[in-house]
DNA sequence: ATCGATTGCGCAAACCATTGCGGAACCGTT
DNA sequence: AACGGTTCCGCAATGGTTTGCGCAATCGAT
């Protein structure tokens, strides 16, 4: 209303009878501009509320103050707070967040790094596809000297920063805790042999099974494809149906963990008493099933924060060199569902 | 790698022998150049990968073909299906979308505005915080040619074309459900009176209520202030321990019709023999707590997809006159909760 | 031969902020 | 008086694209 036109520096220097260099160096405070010029400046732009056309500034800098975030799913408890974490931090720091999702199709994420690069993103942020193996687009944004960092889902075979979970950990954790319940026969329900998180988490099962002696079937391992609720259900009734039935089940992710449960309810076998059932991600929905169910919670939030801070640095450093990996660790979060021992609260 | 420094306009003009603006016109096929000229300069810009510099012309259009997009909260799954038809519409159209979230505070809220404002975003798509009642930081926007449009969460003090849910008609005919299958005492556990969707499915009920000539009493309605589990677990046990406690329940949001559960099977109520109980988004814990729960969905997806095609449209045509209003129908979603007539699967 | 219309293309400004470099003015030192 | 060192400030280029305007050439019609 008031101003209709914004304020340019032309316009300022026109105004003071000064050159529009002088009025940018004294706006910001430029030792070779007298203390009086600057005061008479600053003042004027302050009064006629200058703002610099970021949009100038941008080209002129070539750099956006944008990020770029690409996970494989929005509408996914873990991711969006990752995604909650990254534009926390990212404001922060003075930069904005451009999200995009990939739906696990290599094709979108590699369509989404395009777009990105092509325009609007100072650097990257990317939990990949399952489709995603190498990682030729990414490479295309570190040859234009744009930093990128994976997280959660990564692959090895492109060498960046990366920001990570300690699934190995979390997942030896987790069978620790069942064994010091006192489950001694346990399965798992774990992901794709092709994907790193996967594979780190049947580590850290085998691990503990082995650290603490305790009874190893590869019978008792069924591997997801899916990792939906259905797999839970139908892997459980196998397992449960077999010769040498397990009496808890450690899942690679709550939502299995969800027909783990559907199942044994159905078949009248009782969790925590007959067999445990442990999760991973710790979703809400672990709080609210019946019984509610113990899990791995990965902080999302601070693997956004972590991730970003890190990219931001790399690019005000402009640092493509580096590549160190920071691991978040899990924490296990006890519930009723592998609570033997002592259950205070009762369920519901 | 192959290439070092970006190719240019200039660069092509200067192979070619044409002008630069020869070359610019040529690449978009303008009528005064001749063919032959054109395919020239495609063929050329094509060989050798040209890609126009996004920000110069972003700069030159003074656009950016990335949208703002403000929500209360991120981690919310209402939210994120918002965002992520939002995304979806967007990428079609060529946008990107800038996701920002206020924490229902308005100070944030402001500010993120300010940001969008300042820079990077062509128009603003925002839901509104729980704060939020005149709108001054939006007018600022709509002041400088961008347009704004509110979504789910909004104030009519600002007048900006919106899209909403069919609070209203989603209200209704879960009450009219609730009447079908023979509940005839209803409560309602409802939202802030400040906060338009509130009163709308208020009015919602009560019109049921009346249209079936069901009894309406003042005390079986509720309001919740923080709209989340313990309140409707605290409601719901005020309300059976009355004099005259109602046989079913309806609730603002899924999250207080959780409390209302837990509060009803540990007053060993049976749900829903004894009592219904309705909730409203639909969001994915009512399929998971037991009984299911029946809801309202809300079509997130569709809201974001909307509100992103309408606001690139004004964009495009520099429109920031017009304000319609565009209504999402709702979708009543029949679980165990409610199914008074007909229990075909049972409980889990 | 002259005129008008059409086609094809280039000049230069515009967008706005930033910055290397050089000029001018002023000081003090020798 | 001459010189070097500071301080202060402006010129002009830079970045890449877009676009209004105008020039030049060609052709057909009279």
């Amino acid at each position: 209303m008031t101003e209709n036109r914004k304020l340019t520096l032309k316009d300022i220097a026109r105004e003071l009878n000064i050159s529009i260099s002088t009025a940018s160096r004294a706006l910001k405070g430029h030792p070779d501009i007298s203390d009086e010029t600057i005061r008479i400046v600053k003042e004027y732009a302050l009064k006629h509320n200058y703002v610099p056309n970021v949009l100038a500034v941008n080209f002129r800098k070539n750099r956006t103050f944008n990020i770029g975030l690409i996970v494989p799913e929005l509408v996914h408890h873990f991711f969006s707070t990752v995604i909650s974490g990254a534009i926390d931090a990212a404001k922060k720091k003075g930069y904005n967040v451009i999200v995009s999702q990939s739906n696990d199709i290599l094709q979108d994420e590699v369509t989404a790094c395009r777009t990105f690069l092509a325009s609007s993103v100072d650097g990257l942020l990317i939990s990949i596809s399952n489709e995603t193996f190498e990682g030729k687009h990414m490479l295309d944004f570190i040859n234009e000297g744009k930093p990128v960092i994976q997280f959660d889902k990564i692959t090895d075979q492109l060498d960046t920063p990366k920001v990570i979970v300690d699934d190995f950990e979390g997942a030896y954790q987790a069978v620790k805790h069942l064994i010091d319940e006192g489950y001694d026969k346990i399965a798992h329900l774990r992901g794709r042999s092709e994907v790193k998180n996967a594979n780190e988490r049947a580590l850290g099962y085998e691990k503990a099974l082995k650290d603490f002696k305790r009874e190893f079937q590869p019978e008792w391992i069924k591997e997801c494809k899916l990792i939906n609720e259905e797999e839970g259900y139908v892997f459980t009734k196998e397992l449960m149906e077999s010769e040498n039935p397990p009496n808890a089940i450690f899942c690679i992710t709550d939502l299995v963990a969800l027909g783990v449960i559907k199942y044994l309810k159905k078949a009248g076998i009782n969790i925590p008493q007959q067999v445990g059932v442990m999760g991973f991600s710790n979703w809400k929905l672990a709080e609210i099933v019946n019984p509610s169910l113990s899990s791995v919670d990965q902080h999302g939030y601070q693997i956004g924060v972590t991730a970003t801070e890190m990219l931001i640095e790399k690019i005000q450093n402009h640092d493509i060199e580096s590549h160190e990996t920071v691991e978040i660790k899990t924490n296990l979060v006890v519930r009723d569902s592998t609570r033997l021992s002592k259950n205070e609260f009762g369920n519901i």
